[in-house]
RNA sequence: GGGAGAAUUCCAGAGUGGCCAAAUGGGACAGACUGUAAAUCUGCUGGCAACGCCUUCGGUGGUUCGAAUCCAUCUUCUCCCA
């Protein structure tokens, strides 16, 4: 995988990138739609493609190794044949689950046992098993197995699981250099720099991990309920340390705003779940504010859901047949929400690009922020 | 024509003397959701000057310190027999 840095803005630390890998071109900033079980929730890939312009989407190790499993998955050639998906692909290693299923799992140097979440039964991830797991999958770009702690975390308790993480981060890597793609396209591993909210572990960790001259670089375990400032402020330092010419991903966040104010610290890769899950929970963003399509006051607005909006459904849709049909459980109402708002993000992406370019960013962002965090 | 039963807060439906402004579902309304155990979860649903007070359980009138609950009567509905 090439990244090509094409542009810095003056007034602040964004970037606009392109990064290369064997399933096509990646236009930076970007937005990746979470995929977990290889399936973007709710939405087609035609529609992903065409309609709402993903370029690149995430699955999870985790879903996919407990179900279908390995088997399926190589017998199939790979999670893109799986899929369909021809674009590129990235997998997360587990570690956020490693976290959100905390009560199912026990922790050691070795790995992590836990039980799965579908059927109680138990097993052993580790650095190794991960990465030959990611590459029975095939994404493009695969991640580290890393803990993720509690936004909130002690110090202590912090500087553990740093040390945890940067161990099982080098047998990430030597694994990796064991191991060889398995269907002719190669894929690259990043690592991620955790440290909680303690700036000298953030410092810490974002020198270590270097250590790998790896292709991009993640920034984990932010927005897991420390405040957003804080995050900001993380962003800041890891971003100060990083180097340039890789691209920068921060892991599960976020909100628009978290992502405009990502961009601006220099942030060139996204993922969150919130566009599907909120869509599919009546939650629709817009350049103007989040709509809650569920509220009383859109029951007789026949407008277009989005008149802004880049998406097919935006303009072909009115706000009160999509508030009825969420209102009835109709799953047409999910599927429209999701589209719209993963059409949203890449918009907003998009567009942040382009005024990166422009020269105005700053400027653009701010009015955003304004505008964005605006109830409709 | 005769007999039996039932009427409860938006709906369904508990409650059969005080712990009842009234269980539980549903609906309505509002909120949450950040590397997806989420098409999920939470709150709220008589009124008010609100840690208390007022009105409410088909209508009216009683019994009782106290009634959604007991009695009388009226109204409406359901079922059974002709």
């Amino acid at each position: 995988m090439k990244f090509t840095l094409e542009h810095t803005d003056a007034s602040s630390r964004a970037r606009a990138g392109r990064m290369t890998t064997d399933h096509g071109e990646i236009l930076t900033p970007i937005f990746m739609p979470v995929g977990t079980a290889a399936s973007v929730k709710g939405i087609f890939h035609r529609d992903l493609k065409e309609d709402a312009r993903a370029q690149i989407i995430l699955a999870n190790t985790y879903h996919l190794y407990l179900r279908p499993g390995m088997e399926v998955i190589e017998q199939a050639g790979g999670v893109h044949r799986f899929s369909t998906w021809d674009r590129p692909m990235l997998t997360d290693s587990g570690g956020f689950q490693v976290f959100s299923l905390a009560e199912r799992r026990k922790l050691s140097d070795e790995g992590c046992r836990f039980s799965s979440h579908i059927d109680g039964s138990r097993h052993l991830f580790t650095p190794e098993s991960v990465i030959d797991t990611e590459r029975t999958i095939g994404a493009d770009i695969m991640m580290a197995f890393d803990e993720c702690p509690d936004g909130r975390a002690e110090r202590d308790y912090a500087a553990k699981s740093l040390e945890l993480t940067h161990r099982w981060l080098g047998r990430c890597f030597e694994q990796y250099a064991r191991t060889q793609p398995k269907y002719g396209h190669s894929q690259s591993l990043f690592p991620i720099v955790q440290g909680c909210t303690y700036p000298d572990l953030r410092a810490r960790s974002a020198e270590f991990v270097q250590q790998f001259g790896a292709d991009g670089y993640a920034i984990g375990g932010l927005a897991v309920g420390e405040p957003a400032e804080v995050m900001y402020s993380m962003i800041e330092i890891v971003n100060d340390i990083l180097p340039t010419d890789r691209p920068r991903y921060l892991m599960g966040v976020g909100t628009p705003i978290n992502i405009l104010e990502g961009i601006a610290r220099g942030v060139d890769m996204f993922d969150c779940v919130m566009p599907t899950r909120n869509g599919r929970n009546g939650m629709l963003f817009t350049m103007n504010g989040v709509i809650n399509i569920r509220n009383e006051k859109w029951r007789t607005d026949f407008s277009p859901i989005d008149p802004e909006g880049t998406s097919f459904v935006d303009t072909l849709y009115s706000k009160a047949y999509l508030r009825h049909l969420n209102i009835a459980g109709e799953m047409l109402a999910a599927q429209i929400a999701s589209l719209h708002n993963v059409a949203f993000y890449l918009d907003l992406v998009s567009r942040a690009r382009n005024h990166i370019f422009a020269g105005d960013f700053t400027q653009w962002k701010e009015q955003m922020v304004v505008r964005l965090s605006q109830r409709l």
